[in-house]
DNA sequence: GCCCAGGTTGCTCATACGAGCAACCTGTCG
DNA sequence: CGACAGGTTGCTCGTATGAGCAACCTGGGC
């Protein structure tokens, strides 16, 4: 009467809720009979076996953010809630607007915005409201002009976010990946792009995402890297990229002679800021985002919840 | 199609699984058709705005016993799944079976095991093991022999717990508390007191549960106390006692007259212990529980989930 | 402006489910 | 041994709920 209805309102409790067996059926498996089946669901429920939570789509998960943050030094993290059924999109969308969120919280306002593109920044950029900072200074931290046709994004997003703070814009207009090491060199030696390098490197806030090492890069979209390029780079390690430049999952470049030719600030700037957050979710990129989190790459991380928990693999339970 | 549907999910999960209002009803609410609230519940499920958890109840609670490790110093914590609905019984028999299974399993195994006595004990007696341990000498810690007929009990809960583990056992043939001080200090410098007691200082292992500063007292209910002294004793600030000795939220002993009365070892000696077992459960021992983790008379704590919840204020969410 | 595709809405119908009840088992006391 | 109380079991019946479907909105392309 007490340990084996106890251990039998456990099984029915799964076969129900998670085996999405009808009653009916379970009494059948078990060997009881479907009364019996809906009586012990009700005991389950009553005495806390089975336990419903409603979780607020928009709260933030502070007890996985805490845990992040003791596991990988941050200063801050931002998780959102999972949605096992949404599709990538919603989520993406929904770590976009706490990432919007987090940055129009963010005080002091940023003073100078180092900023990365891609489709994680375009949605930030959506999301962020107007007037969400006082005059930032939004300036590129890595090449954006595109080889192929979605090539307006990466002023596009830079710009919307300065105009949504009434602040001003610095782009950096040139390729994110030049062909030859040499080309990369003379550009970046030009007075200008120097120019807009220096002040990238001594903005007080950067903001950026991060590419798995898969084909949906946006690298690969864009036409920087080839498939070829890719799969060398995925058979040396890698695991993403961060504004541009391929890491392995210690976070150290996969590829010296295409990080060579690749144009934008180099990672030790963005490891040495006082604020640096990365915004990276969705299954594909939990690689990539705990090379970033290991490497000490971000000071703060803007994520979902799935891609929480598996940086947090002990943390089950 | 993004928002708006998806605080109405949230809202109609609410009413649903907490509210336990029918569809229908919910529809009538929130002003919408009752198949939408249908679609919108499934659909809550599918992107885990509503979380159903199966939690095996013999299962520990690792989360919360870290919690309570961090917080109250303590070596170890067991935690047992709540119990909603279950009654106060039930919850004292888990957490009872669990306390017996840690016991078990402790290695090394008890050499004295210093006992206290209790309705929490005799149950721990009656979930441990045939051979439990091996041949644990065990020694009463306070006194036991009661004023009313439910008088066996004291004495029984030790030599089932030596029986079981093939051991031997020492028995503390006295009251509990007496009338005069005079009278405990007499009694207790009689040779084969002292010697019990000496024994039971070198205990390497103490259980003991604590109870309520109400009127489910034990020693009330044993006698040794009157309704007018426990009053008192409230009214001083008890929260409830430990081995006979009532303490305040502090952990001070609240009345040093009756303490002077009462037969048994101190709080010192179970604070200077190596490992010192406290098992504390239900909602009117929430109180004593804190006192005894905050004043550090256990290293060992097996609780409830409840209390262990109400032990961690800031732990929610 | 018009038409079509994709998605959403309200409905019908079958069914899984829970409330309530009578039969029955189980252990206790005289 | 018999009687009884408390609890458990399997059932009937009304209802809440989900599947499937036709009507309908909505927006994009011509």
């Amino acid at each position: 009467m007490f340990n084996d209805d106890l251990t039998l309102a456990v099984r029915a409790s799964e076969l129900y809720y998670n085996g999405d067996m009808t009653q009916d059926d379970i009494g059948a498996e078990l060997g009881i009979s479907r009364w019996k089946v809906g009586r012990l669901l009700t005991a389950a429920r009553d005495a806390g076996i089975v336990r419903i939570t409603i979780v607020h789509p928009r709260a933030r998960q502070n007890e996985l953010e805490q845990k992040l943050r003791e596991r990988y030094g941050l200063a801050e993290a931002v998780v959102v809630p999972a949605a096992r059924g949404d599709g990538y999109d919603e989520v993406q969308e929904r770590v976009a607007a706490a990432a919007a969120t987090y940055l129009s919280l963010l005080k002091p306002n940023p003073r100078i915005l180092g900023l990365s593109w891609g489709r994680t920044l375009d949605r930030i950029a959506e999301a962020l409201p107007q007037g969400w900072a006082d005059g930032t200074q939004v300036v590129q931290i890595n090449g954006g002009v595109s080889l192929t046709s979605r090539s307006e994004n990466a002023s596009q997003t830079a710009m919307t976010m300065a105009r949504k703070s009434g602040g001003s814009i610095t782009l950096l207009p040139t390729p994110a990946i030049l062909e030859r090491a040499e080309t990369r060199a003379l550009i970046q030696d030009d007075r200008t792009i120097a120019g807009v390098l220096d002040l990238a490197g001594s903005a007080n806030v950067f903001l950026f995402s991060a590419g798995p090492a898969d084909d949906t890069s946006v690298l690969l979209e864009s036409g920087y890297i080839s498939p070829a390029d890719l799969n060398r780079l995925i058979s040396r390690g890698a695991v993403g990229d961060v504004v541009g430049r391929f890491i392995d999952a210690e976070g150290k470049i996969v590829d010296p002679a295409l990080d060579a030719r690749t144009l934008g600030i180099e990672h030790e700037q963005l490891r040495k800021a006082a604020i640096s957050i990365a915004v990276i979710a969705g299954a594909s990129k939990q690689g990539i985002a705990a090379a970033v989190a290991t490497s000490g790459l971000c000071t703060v991380l803007v994520t979902d919840e799935q891609t929480a928990l598996a940086l947090l693999p002990g943390g089950d339970q």
